[in-house]
DNA sequence: CAGTGGTCTAGACCACTGG
DNA sequence: CAGTGGTCTAGACCACTGC
């Protein structure tokens, strides 16, 4: 292993620590440099060694720091980016995304107008009806990895768009993390929720998962959206992700479509 | 600018024709080396030079013919490959993607069992109810970028999931690229729909959008999917695009959610 | 075995940002 | 101006496929 001879191109992997051991059968368990340094930034992301709207390192700095070249600090890069973990910007530096920034504001909320923009829309107004704290039911328990009767955290509120009620969501968050989270906290709260989260309890979501129906409103929801009871509406289930896949939020919302529509893009 | 000596780094851009002129003011419309390449591969796939499932000539080959290195060309295809417009096998080549690979069939369908993966529930079941040639409606051209009163196919089917009758769509496509389609043909082919578009029509679908709506089911609409009139329905309309960003086809689904749901993956 | 895509390096130069 | 990311090159070697 003593690849002491400078000149020579050096094929010896980092593997710091653990990694690839027990992996069962016969399977070396071998990934090219660029991923494991992919791995090395996203740990460091994942324990907040640089937050969200910081730069980070810049490519040579990190080439030196794991004796790689500059290109393949480049691709490990390019991927995390790709995944919108982090920004590259020209001229200034990589930066750690972050759901704070103005003109990607709402980037999960697939919901748009049927006619014109949100900017036409105006912004959202929020109002919040509960924030409290409970027990997780077995159902919250399955989605959040917790144990049923762990403490959680369940928010219920009304987004209103260009002046109607148009989404009733129930949140529902692990306590641990969320330790602190009050109703106040929420009204105070001007900007995006998960801007919120970042900059109070260091949780950053980075991806998510949404699964849709159609359904009839009940009568509290048709109520609370002002429409008649058993009006057709979207229930948008959404379960969302911090770094290592970690689910940290369940969302049930209902949303109104008369004015509105979920777009989606398929590649 | 004469850069003639046989070593000097090239810089001269291929901008073979046209391109950037009369971009009003003063934009240089300056564009790097690999997007050129990723243009010209482009247009060979848009004027079927390389038909879906063929390999493309290697890296490098078309370094050669394009006189730049191989990582330039390979940065192209990166691109393209991330559009999902072709297809990277290591050690065999690089192909045309297609809709008619197995497992990767149903690409553009988001609707899943609530219970188990998409292999359980089994093969899905089609009915083509209708297929006759008229006349695009104002909005139906204003879709597909016809004038109102030109040549459309329309195509109306059911679609059953887990042997219930799940899905019903009706489909307008524009009558010139698809001349020739019959509802003989269709109800002979046995493949997704859209690997018929490309064998028989030379229409490969790239990508669509979705606009996703809640509606009530029509009385019509209630006995074709075996629900009660009035169950909410998810309204799924398509709009699918070829390689230059040409609408060419128009689909309005009805997609029951009692089993099933429609999934979506937020990054 | 030859041919393909996949990884990695080292170095050059360009384009953009900010002081 | 120095420092950042962005492009491009040339060449080496690895990993996989199929004959």
């Amino acid at each position: 292993m003593t690849t002491s001879d400078p000149a020579a191109p050096r094929r010896t992997l980092l593997l710091s620590g653990e990694a690839s051991a027990a992996a069962g059968a016969g399977t070396p368990a071998f990934s090219p440099l660029y991923q494991q340094i992919k791995s090395l930034l996203l740990q460091s992301l994942q324990r907040g060694e640089w937050k969200p709207g910081d730069a980070i390192p810049s490519e040579q700095e990190l080439a030196a720091r794991f004796k790689v070249s500059q290109g393949t600090v480049r691709k490990a890069i390019d991927e995390l980016a790709a995944d919108n973990l982090l920004v590259r910007r020209q001229g200034k530096g990589t930066f750690v995304a972050t759901h704070a920034e103005r003109h990607v504001q709402y980037r999960f909320l697939r919901l748009h107008p049927d006619h014109g923009d949100r900017q036409a829309e105006g912004p959202a107004t929020r109002t919040v009806l509960a924030c409290r704290r409970s027990r997780a039911s077995a159902e919250v328990a399955a989605a959040l990895q917790l144990r049923a009767g762990d403490a959680v955290v369940q928010i219920s509120r009304v987004l209103s768009l260009g002046g109607a009620p148009t989404i009733l969501e129930d949140l529902w968050l692990p306590g641990t993390p969320f330790k602190g989270l009050t109703l106040e906290t929420l009204t105070a709260w001007a900007g995006p929720m998960y801007a919120l989260f970042e900059s109070q309890f260091g949780v950053r979501m980075v991806r998510a998962e949404e699964r849709i129906k159609a359904v009839a409103a009940s009568d509290i929801a048709a109520q609370r959206l002002q429409v008649p009871p058993g009006t057709p509406l979207l229930s948008v289930e959404r379960l969302a992700f911090t770094y290592n896949d970690a689910p940290m939020e369940l969302r049930r919302g209902l949303y109104r479509t008369d004015r509105h529509h979920y777009r989606n893009e398929l590649g």
